[in-house]
Order: structure tokens, then sequence, then C-alpha cells
DNA sequence: TAACGACATACTGGATGCAAACAGTCCACC
DNA sequence: GGTGGACTGTTTGCATCCAGTATGTCGTTA
């Protein structure tokens, strides 16, 4: 595969790969339950297992991905108690990060926020919906300097996209003006530079989107697939 | 077999190394800055390098361990504020996993958290106090059924682990007092099946260990190590 | 003397190959 | 007909080997 790659200048490959695979959960491109085999990612992204394997132990310790010794690996699921978990520390973590966020959301920014909110309500694109929702709110966690809870929130979401994807395609019309609203109000405290509002509603906005969710088990694996 | 996650199993090499090497991290034997050979790593433990490049990728996403391409690997080490943004976070999340674990909080468990505190005010040994203090808190920690909010709250003891140890031997007779009695107090909330009391106090003594640990920026690296 | 550049060394990153473990199948046996 | 055990194909886990890159040293030159 020596002619292939283009990007090995770029460092390691396994960084690569594992960013690779990590979109193509993250896409939905890969189902939370099926299988994942070294050697296809391998010839799929032109390497040789070793960087493969360096990639899933990576995404293992995000939590995208289940390794059992001798036997293979999985795209993670996650039952609902454990998507609802992970939905309760963002409620917790979320508006800490908001607030560290405040003196870098400029005018500017907050003017991009209000345009993102206007077009997610114009999307009926399930896809694109999602996105918009996630540029939306990292655009709103700016803190700079350090970057460890805005890596930890990252794999919060990272591991709850699969849900997300398959509760946005459940949702009705009445939620999802609440949904909207919620992005407004959003938008609309921290042009008033109210971040106590602020960090109200995110918090509000996440609780809301898991008690959603909560009330949809059938989106989640019905054998639970975690002993551990 | 088909899309179907058998449970975990362990025993691999490359898992063995990883727990290894972070508890040589966790117990002080690798010092935050300290450059990791891997080929070291590897006889000592008895394997080649792969597995042991397995487990630092594996460490490194744990946060403890930083690895730069084509150079090598480094047991990671924190700036003052990236540890304070560590016990920030620590501040939101633990009060919720006590919350989640109140109904395992029985008798028993309360007695043996009395006598842990006991443990604790006797000792002035550093390594057994450190020990016997995160016993004490994740004894507390005891949520079952979901292990998410637990596993995140280890790593972000673990990340800050060289910090508390370089604190714990600064502290003065009146910090250490406050400190127990902290733990005195929440033994008591426990007790009395006050758990909002709990959770407020288990929150209040990370915010006061945070506080004190910045006033001691001696202890953090002067140099800032981080590019990202 | 200081700065620059070539060389040597050490270490990491990745590919290939082999042994071991798992999973699924088939057949004998009850 | 159902159950248990051996067999085989597939996949993982690890070791060895090779290539590429960073670092440190030494010599040259302005």
């Amino acid at each position: 595969m020596a002619d292939v790659t283009p990007a090995t200048r770029d460092g390691s490959a396994s960084a690569r790969i594992a960013e690779a695979v990590r979109r193509a959960i993250l896409s939905g491109e890969h189902q939370p339950g099926e299988r994942i085999v070294q050697e296809e990612l391998a010839e799929r992204y032109g390497g040789s297992r070793i960087p493969v394997r360096e990639a899933l132990r990576q995404l293992e310790t995000e939590g995208l991905v289940r390794l059992v010794a001798n036997t293979g690996a999985w795209v993670q699921s996650l039952t609902m108690a454990q998507c609802s978990e992970v939905y309760q520390t963002r409620e917790r973590l979320e508006p800490l990060l908001l607030r560290h966020s405040a003196e870098h959301l400029t005018d500017e920014v907050i003017q991009t926020l209000h345009g993102l909110a206007q077009k997610m309500e114009a999307s009926n694109n399930i896809e694109e919906f999602l996105e918009l929702d996630r540029q939306f709110h990292f655009a709103t966690y700016r803190a700079e300097g350090t970057h460890v809870l805005r890596d930890l929130v990252t794999r919060l979401w990272n591991t709850t996209q699969p849900y997300r994807r398959a509760y946005t395609g459940l949702v009705d019309q009445e939620h999802m003006r609440i949904f909207h609203d919620d992005h407004h109000m959003l938008v609309s405290a921290l042009r008033d530079g109210d971040m106590k509002l602020a960090e109200q509603i995110v918090g509000i906005h996440i609780r809301r989107t898991r008690v959603n969710l909560e009330r949809h088990p059938e989106i989640f694996p019905d054998t639970d697939p975690n002993q551990e």
C-alpha cells in the first residue's frame, strides 16, 4: 500500500484511522452493536492491522467501541439507563463549560448562533439537523486555554450520537417547537449577557432532551449488551 | 455470531501493561513530565513493544500519558489551570454520583466510612493517606447498574493524583483539620440519610481542596507543557 | 567564538508472519 | 430427534523486522 498513502507524512496512521472510524460511527455509517473487523478497516484505510488496533484502543477508551479479548470489536451500544446517565452528566457539565466560555462569546459569535438556530429550524434533513445542532452548541463552548472540559463534553456527545439520531427521527412537532425555542432563548440570554440564565437554559435544554429520550425505550437495545 | 456483544474478558498483555503503567503513574513511581520509553516497558513487563504501544494509546486517551508522533511518550503533566478545571468538573459530578449511590449506602457501608475517616486521621504516611482518601470517597460511590459516571470520576481522580500527592505533603495542620472535618460531616449526613446535605458537603470538600491547590502554584510545572 | 550543517544514534511507526483462541459446522451417539 | 464433541475456517494477539524521523554531536566556516 505504499503508493496509496498521502497522509503518512501527517504523522501517525493510527490517529488518522481513529478519526475516520470515529466519523463513521458518528455519521451512523456504523451502527451500535455492529461488528468491526480489523482487517476490513486496515484494507479500507490503507494500512496494516497495527494502526487499526491502536485506533480501536483509543476509541474503546473514548467509549465508542467495545473490545473483547481474542474475540473482536463492536460499535458500543448503550442501554437507556447509560444514555440517561450521560445526559445527566452533561446537564452538570455544559453549564459550567458555558460559563467558562462567557468572555469569548462576542457579538459575531452570537450572530453566528442566531444564524445556526434559524438554519436548524428550516432544516428537514436529519443528518443536517444533527450537524447544525452540534455546531450550535459547540459554538457556545469557546473556553480557551484549557481543553479538558470541552474534550470531555465532546466525548459525551459522541457516545450518545446514535440515540440522538434515532430520537430526532421520532420527535413530534410540539417537542420540536420547544427544542427550537430553547435555542432562541439561549441566544437571547447570551445577547443580554445574562450568563446565569444562559446556564440554566442549557441545563434545562439537556434535561428536556433526556426526558424525551427516556420516553422512547424502543430506540435502545432490548438485550442488555453490557456486563463488565 | 452476528452483532451480539459478549461480555468483556481481559487478560491480554496490553490490558495488563496498561494497568501496570497506570498504577506506576498513580503511585508516583513515574512523575509527570517523565519520559516513557516503549522498549523499557516492554522489557520490564515481558513482551514486545506492540502491546506497550496499545497500552500507551489507552493511557493517552485516559489523560495519563502524552504521546507525540515520531517522538515519544511522557507522563502527562497538568498546568494549574487544567488541574483546577478537573476539580471544578468533579465539583459538579461527584454530588451527582453520590446521589445515585444513596440507596446502596447501608449501615455497614457507613460503618466502613467511619472507620476509614478515623484511620485517615491517624495516618501520617502520605501514600497511605492518599489511598485511604480514595477508598473513603469511592466507598460512597456505589451506584450500581451503570458505570459511566463512576468511570468518569475515576479518571478525573487519576489525572490529578500527582498534584494531590504533592499538595498533601504541604498542607498545614489547620487545613488538615478542616479536611478531616469534612469527612466526618459527610459520614454524619449519610448516617442521617440527609442526601441533599451530603451532596453539598462533597461539593464543598472538593472545592475547598481546589482552592487550596490554587494557593500552591509551585507544585505545577513552570514551563507550560501543552500544545493543543 | 558562534553559527551552521552533515553525520551518527536512538527511538518510534508500521508491515509482515505465525501461534492461539474463538465460532460455526458436521457427525457420531444417546 | 436432540445433544455433545471433534474439526475447520476465521480472526485476533503478539513478536520480529524494516523504514522513517527526531535528537545530539562533531566538525567546518565565517
